[in-house]
DNA sequence: CATATCCGGATAAATTATATCCGATTAAGG
DNA sequence: CCTTAATCGGATATAATTTATCCGGATATG
């Protein structure tokens, strides 16, 4: 059970472009630079996050991704989604019908108690990510990280605005 | 991001393993036949169930699997630890030590925020599988079959034992 | 000894994850 | 109007993982 790189690095993509103004954007090359990522596959991903309304894409020249939404209204959850589509991680391929004692499609109303117990826990899991806001993210790290750090970050994306 | 079908299919038979008389066993193909699913396959899963001492094996003629632990002291946790493996779904690639705003590795003793979140919920949703036995997900179920369908299973389960 | 069964390794097929490329489109600026 | 820079979407390729099969060896039964 793995989650996608691209959970990771558009998670982290989504701190930066939090520093980007107003009307302004980072073009995927640039992103891919920062981290060192394949910049065509990162180009899918965040074809991904702008589908799912958490980046905006601006075109054409002096375009490139920036937020589509406050950092207080994008969780990770938000982003665990676009990225990895909505399925459960646990499939119930409803084996309680098959072989000799298969249960009657009729008998099946109720979910299978064992999809159940792993539908909870899932739950559990996407709630805990809920509750995790990319704003909240950025204030763990900005209080573990040196200022030094913050402000060759924030030159960076300076020096990338066009 | 999904699990495996094993996990399915091993959680499943452990619920029919639990019906298994002291020192008997079930056979692979006999476990295969019951819910349709490939029996070499099924071997392996099983297998893995073994080492993580969730069942035993008996070898040879008449053998086959029986549970290794009490129903209260086998969780899906258990289960899915097993079958999947301990890796954590995220993985962390430390990417925040790339590219030109790169941290250098001195200064990564604390894990990278992101991480952390999470491995939060990560351990939120093994918490939940931690919770639920092999006992309580039985217990429900019983409470949701029919008697017809338990006694099916039960007489099946008799008609294997050699 | 014949049979039934698990064990472990090798291998193959199917599916998914990762990655690249390219033509189309769009916008900025000379 | 033309060039340049950028995303978009589709097609494609490669790598990794999951799913699945097979077989020789070990082991226990009767």
């Amino acid at each position: 059970m793995q989650l996608g790189k691209g959970v990771e690095w558009t998670t982290h993509i989504c701190t930066i472009l939090a520093l980007v103004p107003e009307k302004r954007g980072l073009s995927v090359d640039a992103l891919a630079e920062f981290f060192e990522v394949p910049a065509a596959y990162l180009s899918k991903q965040m074809q991904l996050l702008r589908r799912a309304g958490i980046v905006q894409s601006v075109r054409g020249k002096g375009g490139g991704y920036r937020l589509a939404r406050h950092v207080d209204a994008i969780t990770l959850l938000d982003i665990v989604a676009a990225i990895e589509g909505p399925l459960p991680a646990f499939r119930c391929t409803e084996i309680r019908q098959n072989g000799p004692c298969g249960l009657k499609r009729k008998d099946c109303k109720r979910p299978c108690e064992i999809a159940s117990a792993f539908a909870q826990a899932e739950q559990t899991y996407r709630d805990t990510l809920a509750a995790k806001t990319l704003a909240s993210i950025m204030q763990e790290a900005a209080v573990n990280a040196t200022p030094e750090h913050m402000m060759d970050i924030a030159k960076w994306v300076q020096g990338q605005l066009s």
